[in-house]
RNA sequence: GGGGGCGUGGUGUAGCGGUUAGCAUGUCGGCCUGUCAAGCCGGAGGUCGCGGGUUCAAAUCCCGUCGCUCCCGCCA
């Protein structure tokens, strides 16, 4: 070892000892005569002090090195030294020494002692680099000079801290599954592609010209066909691929924990996981659990109160609902919106009845990309009159003036409004009005600072509907996906109402991100027949994707059902990280490219010959 | 596929129609034996992303394009 100590290591109590330290320099601070310089590796950072004259300071016990008197080896430190930049990677021999009175550093583990060089040697030097390494300067530099140079971002301590975190999370998820007797199995890579679900990432066959194996969106057949294997409790890392758009919570491959058990119900699948996630939390992390157990919460609970399931439980502030009470209102907005099958909701802003205009127009701003065309806004100015209903001078609106008096205290009603709150009203169908106010309310809860950033606020989403109207391609599609069983009593409805099916899944959210999400699966054959054809699947398409599935479940299927969560989008908020690019060692950009790589690239004609892929002539040019 | 934001020495930024393009930091040189974001002195470093246009004059206004990023659609 070129090293006998980490950086991180030495105390008080090694003073005397004969060491030799390696790793980068992090900082140097030249004082002419004496030169410090700041030691850092993985574990830690050291300061070595070189002086230029052996006469002063140095212990005579303290210098290892042989023969070669401390007088003229501590000049050559010191020369060396006096060359040593930002970044040179170097090794020290020297001796550890308590610093003097008053000259420790609290600010470092090691800040009670220093390491007196008396050799040192550049084993590589360093251009100076991009952007500074030591420090949190970096986090501000430009995203794509922290891509191409990804490890020297890597190195920066934030950084390098995310990934240790990440490192000590999916050790403690390993062991949590070794420990309940779980099976870790790999599944393939390389799989085949099915038109459910997101876009596959295809890879072309050379053996088997014109055809295609798919990455795994994750690895849910196969897991299911290792529960019809008899493995009982299956996990797995597993690495997965979407070729969809990306976001700053996705990216174009990512882990899962994948997980599948037999003869279990959603409450076994959710109570393993909630008991993880509880002791994970307390293990690596400093803030509290808001509510344990876990709050659960109904698919159509979430909607109505936070209007989106994955709801942030961190603060209040839930929407309510007017629509009955505006169903006849003179104000054509509410009237024509209710009746053309839409729904009035709305949601508080905590003392924002003396916003600007500029401010509430950013309000509205904020809202219209959910497809909202306004917000309709009452600030609650004064109190009521004696009747309950509220004078003009006690409103702040643009609206009043159609509204009726009764129209107006039901809704301040409504939204538990009081003095000084600003009402904020969308009115629209259902799938534009619930997004735009779960979406606003976030936003408030951002601005009035009421969202802590201490809390984990865990909790489960439930009953979901089994199935989703898709309008463009007129016909009904899996929300989950197609193996997740219908609740027991709603499968005599899948047929005449499956809007009203209910699935036996669960999400798990975190501070309003889906970490997770899992499912009872069908086992029965005859049942998933029904529910591929229920999809619009035809027989033949049924067994050209999916025969296999249907076949093995002819040979003894177990009940089973597990659960997938986004390990990246875990640690993400157990980094306090924005985007789960800060907890990955190399992702790619938003638009999926390798800025370190350069990939996606062209590749040679041979290559393309070889797996039988012609390039269409335009999509080639114009790259 | 659509919309928004950003792009100025290595890095972070100011300037937003006429400036020798300012500042900080880094970097290079000098001085310096107790610093730890060391200090002091001095220097170098910029096709203002790229292309086109408007104008007597463009970093600045307009159009296009590229890159990064956020969001909608898409995606569990």
């Amino acid at each position: 070892m070129l090293k006998t100590h980490t950086c991180g290591e030495l105390r008080a109590s090694d003073a005397g000892k004969a060491v030799t330290l390696s790793g980068w320099v992090n900082r140097r601070r030249d004082h002419g005569g004496l030169i410090f310089l700041d030691l850092r590796d993985r574990f830690g950072i050291t300061q070595v002090t070189i002086s230029d004259d052996s006469e002063l300071d140095l212990p005579n016990a303290a210098n290892p090195s042989n023969g070669s008197g401390n007088s003229s080896s501590c000049t050559q430190a010191h020369e060396v030294a006096s060359q040593v930049r930002s970044e040179f990677v170097v090794r020290v021999n020297g001796s550890v020494q308590k610093r003097p009175e008053g000259f420790e550093n609290p600010e470092l583990d090691t800040g009670e002692i220093e390491v007196i060089a008396s050799e040192l040697e550049i084993l590589s030097e360093a251009r100076t680099p991009p952007f500074v390494i030591s420090g949190s300067q970096g986090d501000e530099v430009d995203e794509a000079v922290r891509l191409k140079y990804r490890y020297l971002d890597l190195r920066r301590p934030k950084l390098a801290e995310n990934m240790r975190l990440r490192h000590e999370i999916v050790r403690f998820i390993r062991n949590y599954f070794y420990e309940r007797d779980f099976l870790e199995v790999e599944t393939p890579i390389l799989l085949k592609s099915t038109p459910e679900g997101a876009r596959d990432f295809v890879v072309p066959s050379r053996i088997h010209a014109g055809r295609f194996y798919a990455l795994p969106q994750s690895p849910q057949q196969m897991k299911q066909l290792l529960m019809i294997a008899g493995f009982e409790r299956y996990f797995q890392i597993a690495r997965c691929f979407r070729d969809e758009d990306l976001r700053a919570d996705r990216q174009p491959e990512f882990t899962q924990l994948d997980l599948e058990m037999s003869f279990v119900e959603a409450a076994d699948i959710m109570a393993l996981i909630e008991e993880m996630l509880i002791k994970l939390s307390a293990k690596i992390s400093d803030k509290p659990v808001q509510q344990t157990p876990f709050p659960v919460m109904s698919y159509d609970e979430a909607m109505a109160k936070y209007g989106i399931d994955r709801p942030d439980i961190r603060f209040g502030l839930q929407l309510f609902e007017v629509t009955d009470l505006v169903r006849n209102s003179q104000f054509g907005v509410f009237k024509n919106a209710v009746a053309a099958g839409g729904i009035v909701k709305g949601v508080l802003f905590p003392q924002g009845a003396d916003l600007s205009r500029k401010e509430i127009d950013g309000l509205i701003e904020y809202v219209k990309p959910y497809g909202a065309k306004g917000l309709a806004w009452i600030g609650l100015t004064g109190e009521a009159a004696a009747d309950g209903t509220y004078p003009a001078e006690s409103l702040r609106s643009p609206i009043i003036k159609f509204l009726g008096k009764e129209e107006i205290a039901g809704i301040v009603s409504a939204s538990d409004a009081r003095r000084g709150d600003l009402i904020l009203l969308v009115a629209d169908e259902e799938g534009v009005t619930n997004p735009a106010l779960a979406n606003l309310r976030l936003e408030i809860g951002a601005r009035t600072d009421l969202i802590s950033s201490d809390l984990l606020a865990f909790c489960w989403v439930v009953d979901f509907p089994l199935l989703e109207y898709d309008r463009d391609e007129d016909r009904w599609g899996a929300i989950h996906h197609p193996f997740t069983s219908a609740r027991d009593e709603d499968w005599s409805i899948l047929e005449q109402r499956p809007a009203d099916v209910k699935a036996k899944a669960y999400d798990i959210v975190l501070n309003g991100w889906e970490i997770g999400g899992g499912s009872i699966r069908i086992h029965r054959s005859d049942q998933q027949m029904r529910m591929f054809q229920r999809l619009g699947l035809s027989e033949s398409e049924v067994d050209e994707q999916f025969g296999h599935m249907l076949e093995a479940f002819q040979y003894g299927a177990p009940p089973h059902g597990g659960i997938a969560m986004g390990i990246e989008r875990v640690v993400a908020l157990f980094a306090d990280a924005q985007s789960i690019r800060e907890v990955m060692a190399f992702p790619k950009t938003a638009t999926g490219t390798d800025l370190l790589l350069e990939a996606p690239s062209l590749v040679e004609d041979e290559q393309l010959a070889e797996l039988h892929i012609a390039v269409r002539e335009q999509e080639e040019s114009a790259k």
